[in-house]
DNA sequence: AGCACGCCGACT
DNA sequence: GTCGGCGTGCTC
């Protein structure tokens, strides 16, 4: 006689609780195991689950017991994965079942594609077969396929680079975890350092390794070179914007072991691999690797962590690391690996500040209004040179700081390292006010300046809207190419906007920040940049870190080598003197603030005194990576309720707080973008000098709002509330 | 989170 | 007299 077999299932509910479940081994033709994928009853409907334990009792009525009805036809997930899934719930304060189940692709919470066989499903499986497969099936052989790059394709530099991430591998056989961070300009061949180390990995049989990029539109080029790389193994490839079968037999791919390489945005940090050896985050520092929504886990992070509990080694790949992975450099934590060389031999661009306090720098045109001297008269020449120059622009969604524009004063908060945002008349009062989103101090604005009286204030930012519609008119003759986030994140439209680009068809190409990123944009010697200011001076203090990174990504693809040959060929040989003198390219910053530390730094091309330098600001005023922050998001109806139910929420912690526990929490404020979708938004700031202590107030705090709510809405006021730990954006 | 049950207002 | 508001409680 079998006893009686009891899981507890993990659903996708804002529930702590697990639901028991009968397991009948004769019905399910298998034995109950943690991690595996089932569809149970529940309510009046039914669900998709993980089993998350097995036990052989339940404390419920046997009556009230419901029983496991179906199993997914793979695979439970292994009990590494279960761990890492464990951990992010815990360290994110998100439900167990509410980080697992959005984990799985869609396509495998529908029950209706659980019928299939596995050996009809092996051969759908949504991996690039190894390519000689691909020309016997075809039948001819594509001399266009790449071979691999060998090592000794490499330069001295790359070869050493490679050499010693592969000798981490003998040295460290007791114990395989060690993180690497690969240090290099764009251009200096991370990419290739990196795929044939992984290639050394990938030796072993069923091996398995994982390859994190940021955004989906730099995967299809990283994607093409990896195969290219890797052209006898099978890969899979894993981002968002997948159509739902594809993603979810990529993913059975990995699950499977099937795919030997699993290449991917931040979700793929969650996908079972069995294998797994090797683990590349490329970009480390992007923003994207940050999710924003539901378990708002940073990928970088959890993969750091997921090869420390599985033993591999990890490779966090940068030409701009981020200030957390520096200075675990520099504490010893993590190692480095530096590559200094242009692989392909070009040189840097030059740096070029546009002063916008200079009057002589201000532009005379009425058609160029917007646009600097210097920088109109170098698109002039760049344009009669038949080169491409690219102009970024910025965006709205940055809350304005307000600025005198005779003296350069900008609103700092008198207690924070952050600066005062400017409020309309009726966000937080009937008058505009300026608000600290760190500490929320709520200040009037000053009818003058107070460092030099002068009574033109303005916010950051303003008279940049228009930009685009008149950059256009000021040269009517150029082919003007406008490039948005929204076309550039559609696979599609960003690469027929590359390709006219890449043929020649566009002199000057506008866009945003967005458009610096992934693509190579082999002709373009000229880039400016139009309102930095408005990116440097935020209420966000990693707002500098990130314009830093973007302006040296911008400089990497002015920089390209490649550029020079097409330059020499439009150009005449009288000409071509002066475009070889410039064949590192030229970047413009419009700024008023050209002494400040970002871009004395970005003229000498000095990532590390950037990031020595932000190391010693972030240390002094306390802020991450020196003390650990959350967020408390809160949102409701109207501004003056989430601030209420904020309010009520900080007088609970403090006066639940230990006197040991060195936490600070600061008075809530409304959030930059405060109205969306109706509405209103604001948020906590609570920080920490100790992680554990984090941890232990904000399981507090998750305990507190449950009690007083039901799922994310509290019962009073209806105010949905949010934690989200380690922000990247404050 | 859904979804049902349940008790008070303006209405075909 | 009912249709429907959303407050409270449950889901194995």
């Amino acid at each position: 006689m079998t006893s009686q077999l009891i899981v507890q299932v993990a659903v996708d509910k804002p529930l702590r609780q697990f639901f028991d479940y009968a397991w009948s081994v004769e019905q399910l033709g298998r034995k109950p195991a943690i991690g595996q994928i089932v569809e149970v009853p529940f309510g009046r409907g039914s669900l998709i689950g993980v089993v998350v334990q097995v036990s052989n009792h339940s404390k419920l009525e046997p009556s009230k017991l419901k029983a496991v009805a179906q199993l997914a036809p793979f695979p439970a997930l292994d009990k590494s994965l279960m761990q890492l899934m464990a951990f992010t719930s815990n360290y994110y304060i998100h439900g167990l079942g509410e980080t697992l189940l959005p984990s799985i692709p869609q396509y495998w919470k529908k029950p209706k594609n659980w019928l299939k066989q596995q050996s009809a499903l092996a051969e759908e499986a949504a991996i690039s077969q190894p390519l000689h497969d691909q020309q016997i099936e075809n039948g001819s052989k594509s001399k266009s396929l790449k071979t691999p790059i060998l090592s000794d394709a490499l330069n001295p530099e790359q070869a050493a680079a490679l050499k010693k991430l592969k000798s981490k591998k003998q040295t460290n056989s007791a114990n395989g975890f060690s993180v690497t961070l690969l240090q290099g300009r764009t251009g200096s061949g991370k990419t290739a350092v990196f795929l044939n180390w992984l290639a050394s990995i990938l030796v072993e049989k069923n091996a398995q390794v994982l390859i994190l990029v940021p955004e989906i539109n730099l995967t299809p080029q990283l994607e093409r070179s990896v195969r290219a790389h890797f052209p006898s193994h099978t890969m899979a490839v894993l981002h968002s914007a997948l159509p739902e079968k594809k993603r979810g037999m990529a993913w059975y791919a990995a699950q499977t072991g099937r795919a030997q390489i699993i290449l991917g945005t931040r979700l793929a940090v969650l996908t079972p691999i069995p294998n797994l050896k090797a683990i590349v985050v490329d970009e480390e520092h992007d923003a994207s690797y940050k999710q924003q929504e539901g378990t708002r886990y940073s990928a970088r992070d959890l993969a750091v962590w997921r090869a420390h509990q599985q033993q591999i080694a990890i490779v966090l790949s940068s030409a701009t690391p981020s200030l957390e992975t520096w200075l675990a450099v520099q504490n010893g934590r993590y190692e480095l690996i530096k590559l200094n060389q242009r692989a392909q031999g070009g040189t840097m661009p030059e740096v070029c500040l546009i002063d916008l306090n200079d009057k002589n720098n201000q532009s005379t045109s009425t058609k160029k209004i917007h646009l600097s001297k210097p920088l109109a008269n170098a698109i002039d020449a760049n344009l009669q040179k038949k080169q491409q120059s690219l102009v970024l622009i910025n965006r709205r969604g940055y809350a304005p700081v307000l600025s005198c524009l005779s003296c350069g004063w900008l609103s700092q908060c008198p207690q924070c390292s952050a600066y005062l945002v400017l409020h309309k008349p009726g966000v937080i009062t009937a008058k505009p006010v300026l608000s600290c989103h760190h500490c929320g101090l709520v200040k009037p604005v000053p009818r003058s300046c107070p460092s030099c009286g002068d009574v033109d204030l303005r916010p950051i930012g303003q008279g940049t809207q228009k930009i685009e519609d008149t950059i256009g008119l000021a040269w009517p003759a150029a082919r003007v190419l406008r490039i948005d986030a929204d076309s550039s994140r559609r696979g599609r439209g960003a690469e027929q906007m590359m390709q006219a680009i890449h043929a020649g068809e566009v002199d000057i190409i506008i866009g945003t920040q967005m458009i610096a990123k992934g693509h190579d944009y082999q002709n373009i010697s000229l880039v400016g940049v139009l309102d930095a200011d408005a990116r440097l001076y935020s209420h966000d203090f990693r707002a500098p870190e990130r314009l830093f990174a973007q302006l040296i990504q911008v400089a990497g693809r002015a920089g390209r080598a490649d550029r020079a040959e097409s330059a020499y060929l439009e150009v005449s040989p009288k000409d071509a003197l002066s475009t070889a003198a410039n064949i590192g390219g030229i970047i413009y910053i419009e700024t008023r603030h050209p002494e400040a530390a970002v871009f004395q730094f970005l003229i000498q091309h000095d990532v590390d005194g950037f990031l020595a330098h932000l190391a010693i600001e972030r240390e002094e005023a306390q802020l991450p990576p020196f003390s650990f922050q959350a967020l408390i998001h809160a949102e409701g109806k109207s501004l003056s309720k989430a601030l209420e139910f904020l309010i009520e929420l900080k007088q609970e912690i403090v006066s639940n707080l230990l006197p040991e526990q060195k936490i600070t929490i600061y008075d809530p404020v409304a959030k930059s973008m405060v109205r969306i979708a109706g509405s209103d938004r604001a948020q906590l700031v609570i920080e920490a000098t100790h992680r554990n202590q984090l941890q232990v107030v904000l399981d507090q705090i998750d305990g507190l709002l449950r009690a007083q709510s039901q799922g994310r809405i509290s019962k009073k006021d209806k105010i949905r509330w949010s934690i989200e730990r380690d922000p990247a954006l404050i």
